[in-house]
DNA sequence: CACTTGATGTAAGAGCTATTCACATGAGTT
DNA sequence: AACTCATGTGAATAGCTCTTACATCAAGTG
């Protein structure tokens, strides 16, 4: 991949041709690296090879070329959600899970996308394509609650927004306590996957989905 | 309250007295009006009427004041668990759903140190004292989810751990996603408090448990 | 072709911050 | 009174964010 230079060394000129995206690049590479709060402004433009003032051509300050880096993984978490749930394939329930276990394989393949969506507080108000990509995301679950929800007899349906709020919340719960980046914060009897799973099947139980029976 | 000067007007003289307690103090007003990210230590020096040097005399670096103010979010927090808790009473179920009341309700009241405790990214590693203040806290939640399982049969039992584990990544994901100050990242149907409860009924339900015939 | 124009880059600088160092102060102890 | 140690100051370094004035280049136009 090339879109700091091109093929030979050093810039392809005055221009860098293609700085936006480079910079995208760079603030996940760092924000990988050495944190959230190790992520330069200043560092990406170095990594990117142009001056400290050249980013602000492409973005406003600081925070909108991270609020950018959380869009564009809110995008990518719906295209992944989207996958896992696969329409309620091959059963509503057991397509609840995958969706359930994309959720932390993204916490823990991306971690630099989920740190920039859930960690870094880029304030929501300020960005609203932010709250936008977001509210996408968390469509899939709900979508996904609605047709899990509608293979209960009607008396025994539960809302299905509350179960879209639970299944997020158990599963940011668990990725952000038990699931960042490689290092555990604390020492589990389980793997986060298992523990998430656990939860979805105690909690399926408890609003009556019995597994098998509820294939539909 | 004055721990930063005598009664009168100015500093009690060259020294300041309660510095330490100060800058605690200073720290956990900015993260509460300006969010974890706009705290400084030299900003916070200037709260307690120092210069920007002084608060090396009393901290190692910026990290380790932010772990200071952690560790004693951490320490409130297992006090206002214990006495949610309150060994039980007047059952194991319903001091169980106290727990989870309390938990939110020190997210909410509390910004400021559940910032510092969970947001601002502190290297566990670095801070020994950190780690085992945090671990106090969850020991609470395990011997309630202990004591709470004892009241099933051995044979249909949960093992406390894991129920312990889930209940803090429920409380945990209700409180970063909804509960966070005043401002709601996203519109609810329902209060966190009423979408906690819900899933801890739910959560309960599902391991067996049926409310009021399991008091104990 | 020369000339303008707009997008994108640079250099320099103001105003922050974290951190360190040598030095000042003063409270408590002999 | 002299000593000492904890605690605070001032100044210096280095890095970051963001702004402003200016430079460069690509593309279009007469």
């Amino acid at each position: 991949m090339s879109w700091t230079r091109d093929g030979k060394s050093g810039r392809r000129g005055y221009h860098h041709g293609n700085l936006r995206e480079a910079l995208i690049q760079a603030a996940l590479d760092l924000i990988a690296a050495k944190g959230p709060a190790g992520f330069t402004f200043a560092e990406a433009a170095r990594t990117a090879g142009v001056s400290a003032a050249a980013p602000y051509r492409h973005f406003r300050d600081r925070d909108a070329l991270l609020a950018d880096v959380a869009r564009q993984g809110f995008e990518r978490f719906e295209g992944i959600l989207s996958i896992a749930w696969n329409d309620g394939r091959p059963d509503s329930f057991t397509a609840f899970g995958n969706l359930g276990k994309a959720y932390l394989a993204f916490a823990r393949t991306e971690p630099a996308y989920y740190s920039a969506m859930f960690e870094v507080g880029v304030p929501l108000e300020d960005h609203p394509e932010l709250r936008k990509a977001g509210d996408r995301a968390f469509a899939i679950v709900r979508a996904a609650a609605e047709t899990l929800a509608e293979t209960m007899p009607r008396a025994k349906r539960p809302p299905a927004l509350m179960m879209a709020l639970h299944i997020w919340s158990m599963s940011h719960g668990i990725a952000s306590l038990f699931a960042r980046g490689d290092e555990a914060r604390r020492k589990l009897p389980m793997t986060p996957e298992e523990l998430l799973e656990a939860e979805f099947l105690i909690y399926l139980q408890g609003l009556g989905f019995d597994g098998m029976a509820a294939a539909g």
